[in-house]
DNA sequence: TATGAATGAGTGTTCATTCAT
DNA sequence: AATGAATGAACACTCATTCAT
C-alpha cells in the first residue's frame, strides 16, 4: 500500500548489512554535498562519488534524484518531527508552543545549511506532493492553537510556522549556534503575535 | 575599478531608445518565465524567446545568466528599496517601522511568486556576493531600531527582516491578496518581539 | 494544428540555408548509422558524430530520438508513399496492383538494410501512434481490392502487404538487386492468393 | 571444438533436477517478459526477478544475454522444428508443403507476440551467426521443392519461407487465433507462386 | 547591432555483467 | 550452488554560451 508514487519511494529495502551501510553512506554523502556545494552542486554523480559508491549503486536504492532528496528530507526531519509531535502533545498549550519552538530552533542550528536547503527543496511541487500531509507541522501547530481557543487557528498556525522558519533559517545562515537564545527571540515574536492579535 | 565583478554587471548601458526597450523586454520576459515555470524553467533561451529577442541579443546586454538574474533582482527591488528607504526616514521610529512593514507586504503580494523565487536566488553565493551591501534593507532596519534606542539593533534588525520575509513569502505562496491584513499580522509579531525582548 | 504530439514533430523549421543542410546531414547520418551498425548502434551521439554535428545541434532539430526516427521514416517513405498512391490510383485494378508491387520492390531494394530496420521501428508503439494512419499503405491496397470486387478486402489487403513486405525484406537481406525479378515473383504469390481464394 | 562461440552456448549442462528446473524457469520467465514488455523491457534483471531467481543464478546458466536469447529461441523452435522436419519428410511433396505451412501457422499463433519478437532477434547478426545453419527451415523447404522438381529450389524456398513468415507474423500481430484459416490463405499464396512461376 | 545556428560539458538514468559472501 | 550488492560504460537529453553571418 504505497502512500506515494513508487518512483519516489526507496527502491529496495536493504537486506544485508552491507546494503544498510551503503544506503546510509549515500544519504550522508547527499547531506555533505548539499552542505558543501549547495543545490547547484547537488547531483547524483557527485553524491555517489562522495559516498565512495558507483552511480549504479545509488540508483539501486533510490530510483530517482527526487527519491534521494525525499529520503534525505525524511531522514533529517525524522527526529525533529517526532520531537515536535511530542511537544505539541503537551497538556498545557503554552508549554507545547514554547517547547515546539525550542525543538525547531535546536533542529535548525544542528546542520543549518542542510536544513535551509532542504526547506527549499521541500517547496518543489514534486517533493511536496510526495510528503505525507497528515503529519505535517502545520497540523501540529494548528492543534496547539485550537487548544488555545483561537478561532483563526489555521491562519495563525501558518503565520507562526513562517515566523519560526524565517527566523531559524536566517539565524542558521548567519552562523548562530545557541538554540536557547534563538528560541527566546522567537518566543517573543510568537507570543506578541498571539497577544496583540486579540 | 568596478565594485562588483564585471561578469555580473550589465554588459553595456543602453544608449539608444531601442536598446532600452530591448533590455526592458528581456527583464520582463525573465520575470514572466520565472512566474510561469519556476526556477526549473528559467533558462536564457526561454527568456529570449519570450522577449521576442534572439539569444544573441540577450547576451549582448547580459553577459551571463547570473547577470540577468541580478538585473531582474535589482529591477524588482528598485521601487521597493526606495519606498522602504523613505519609510525608514520617517521621523517617528514607530511610524517608520509600521510603514516599512506595510511597504514590504505590498511589494511581496504584488507578484508573489516572482518575489519568492527571487528571494531564493538572492541566497545563492554568487548573487549574494554581487549585491550591493551598503544599501541593503538591513541597514535601513538597523537605523530604525537604533533610533528606538535598542542596543541589540543589529541582531534585532536581522530577526525582524526574517520575520517579515518569512511571513510575506508564506502569505504570497498561499495566495493571499490583501496587504493590509498581512501587514497587520506582521506588526503584531514585530511589536511583540520588540516589547517582550526588553 | 499539430496532428501528432509535439515531442515527435520536428523541433524547428530550418530558416537559413545552413540549417536545412544540417537537418539533411543528420537524417542521412541516421540512415548511414542504421545501415552500418543496425538498431544496436543507432544512438543519437553516433548520428551526430557521423553528421559532423554536435549532439546539441541534433537536438535543436529533433526533440527526441523517436522524432529523429520518425523523420527518417517519413523521408525514406516519402517518395515510396507517393508512388504507391499513384499506382493505387490507376484505373485498372490489376495494373494498379502490379504497379504497386513493382514500386514496393524497387523501394525496398534501394537501401535494403535501411528499409528493413525502419520497418522494424515502424512496429514500435510510439512510432506507430505518430504515423498518419489515413495515408497508410493498407488503405491503398484495400482500395485496389475493393475495386477488384472482393468482399474480404480488409483481410486480403493485410495479407498481401504481409506477402510483399515479407518477400522484399528477405530479398533485400539476401542482397538481391533486381527489382523486376523480385516483383515478378511477388506477383505470382499475390495473384495466386487472389485467384485461389475464390 | 564447439560449433559456435562458447559465449553463446549454455554455460553448463544442468546435471541435477533442481538445475534443470531453474533453467526452465528462467527461459519461461524470459518468454513472459518478452511477451509482456517487449524488447524494450527484456533485460536480464527483469528475467531473473520474474523467474524468482537471482541475477547471479541466471548468469551461472547463461553466460550472456545473447546466450539466453539464443536458448529461448531454440526452446521455442524446438517442437516446431521437429514438426516441420516431419512434415517435410512426407512422401508426397504437396502434402509435405501443406503440412509444413499448417505447422508453421499453428506455431506462430500459439504465442504470437513471443514468436514475432524472437523472429526479430533472430535477425540480429550475433544471434544469426550462432544459429545452426544445417538444420534451418530453408533446408527443409528446399528439400520439398527439389522433390517437386523445381530447378530454382533455393530461391523459391527462400521466397516461400518469407511468405509464410510474413503472413504468420502479421496475423499474430493482428490477434488472429485460427491457424486453419491462416494456413488456408498461405496455401493460396504459396501454390499460386509455384504454379504461376512455371 | 541582431540573429540563431552551433557547441559540448554536464546530468539523470539504465542495464549487462562481475564477484565477494 | 546461489545470492544480490556493486560496477561503470553508455545513452538520451539540456542549456549556458559563442560566433559567423
Amino acid at each position: 500500500m504505497p502512500a506515494r508514487p513508487a518512483v519516489l519511494s526507496i527502491r529496495k529495502a536493504p537486506r544485508q548489512r552491507r546494503s544498510a551501510h551503503t544506503v546510509e553512506a549515500i544519504l550522508e554523502a547527499a547531506a555533505l554535498v548539499l552542505e558543501a556545494d549547495g543545490l547547484e552542486g547537488f547531483n547524483t554523480n557527485a553524491v555517489a562519488r562522495r559516498a565512495g559508491a558507483s552511480i549504479g549503486t545509488l540508483y539501486q536504492y533510490f530510483p530517482s534524484k527526487d527519491a534521494l532528496t525525499l529520503a534525505l528530507l525524511q531522514r533529517e526531519e525524522g527526529a525533529y518531527r517526532e520531537a515536535a509531535a511530542a511537544a505539541a502533545a503537551l497538556p498545557d498549550w503554552r508549554e507545547a508552543l514554547v517547547t515546539f519552538i525550542h525543538v525547531s530552533a535546536r533542529q535548525q542550528l544542528e546542520r543549518p545549511n542542510l536544513a535551509r536547503l532542504l526547506d527549499q527543496e521541500e517547496g518543489r511541487p514534486d517533493i511536496r506532493a510526495a510528503l505525507d500531509k497528515g503529519h505535517s507541522f502545520i497540523v501540529l501547530m494548528d492543534g496547539i492553537l485550537e487548544r488555545a481557543g483561537r478561532s483563526d487557528s489555521k491562519l495563525a498556525a501558518a503565520d507562526l510556522l513562517a515566523i519560526i522558519r524565517g527566523m531559524t533559517d536566517a539565524a542558521g545562515e548567519r552562523g548562530e549556534r545557541d538554540p536557547d537564545n534563538l528560541a527566546h527571540r522567537i518566543n517573543a515574536a510568537v507570543l506578541g503575535y498571539l497577544n496583540l492579535l486579540i
